[in-house]
DNA sequence: TTTGTATGCATAGATATTCTATGTATAATT
DNA sequence: AATTATACATAGAATATCTATGCATACAAA
């Protein structure tokens, strides 16, 4: 498991990435999709995902639809327009984050 | 700019990895050696490079000297031994992280 | 000459995000 | 019968960074 300062400001971008990917998902989901395809290295505790999930809804980036799953409700994500849009700029920006912090982290010392 | 949020848990491995470079450092040159290294993108404010330099004092992983430039006292950082393996450790750790989250963003959707 | 900009260190308080811990409940497994 | 997995949720703590401010020197421009 990483440090867990490393994912503060990427975890709503993760989330957003994987509903554009899978259309609908619900809280538990996400968590075990992250998990997979981190090889366990990234553990989103509940505790971090449904703040995260009510804040992109309360920012209109998700919508919600409840589905009865045997006796049990399941709630499911899925983004807005607005969300579709936000995703594909904080996709970008974590792109190019990720390439300027390689930058720096490559950057042999020269004089200044 | 980037998102600021995005900066936080790197901010303190890319002053590491600075000082790796390049020996000793002092504040003001830090937050421009970045501004040049990342083409602007990111610009390290005076409110979070200067405690960030002093936890990581505290945490033992730079001393300091002072120096002085003519009529103004200059304070410069460098890694102790402990910060050389710190440092290590926490570039390899950011270098993981950020493949790993790479692989999110790029999986394709499939059946889970 | 005074105004602004760059250099240089520092801290207080606000903000925001994630975590730990906890609660509730059903279903499946051992 | 007990444990683990599934499933959502919140309260409060922890932590890092930012905004705003303060102090001070040096230099350039108006």
């Amino acid at each position: 498991m990483y440090s867990k300062e490393l994912l503060k400001g990427t975890l709503s971008t993760i989330i957003l990435k994987l509903l554009a990917n899978h259309g609908k998902m619900y809280g538990y989901e996400i968590t075990q999709r992250v998990k997979i395809l981190s090889d366990d290295k990234i553990l989103i505790k509940e505790g971090s995902l449904y703040p995260a999930l009510h804040k992109l809804k309360d920012d209109g980036l998700v919508q919600t639809e409840k589905e009865m799953i045997g006796n049990r409700v399941r709630k499911y994500y899925s983004l807005t327009d607005k969300g579709i849009a936000s995703t594909q700029e904080k996709v970008n920006e974590l792109d190019q984050f990720i390439a300027t912090v390689q930058q720096i982290l490559m950057a042999k010392p020269e004089a200044s």
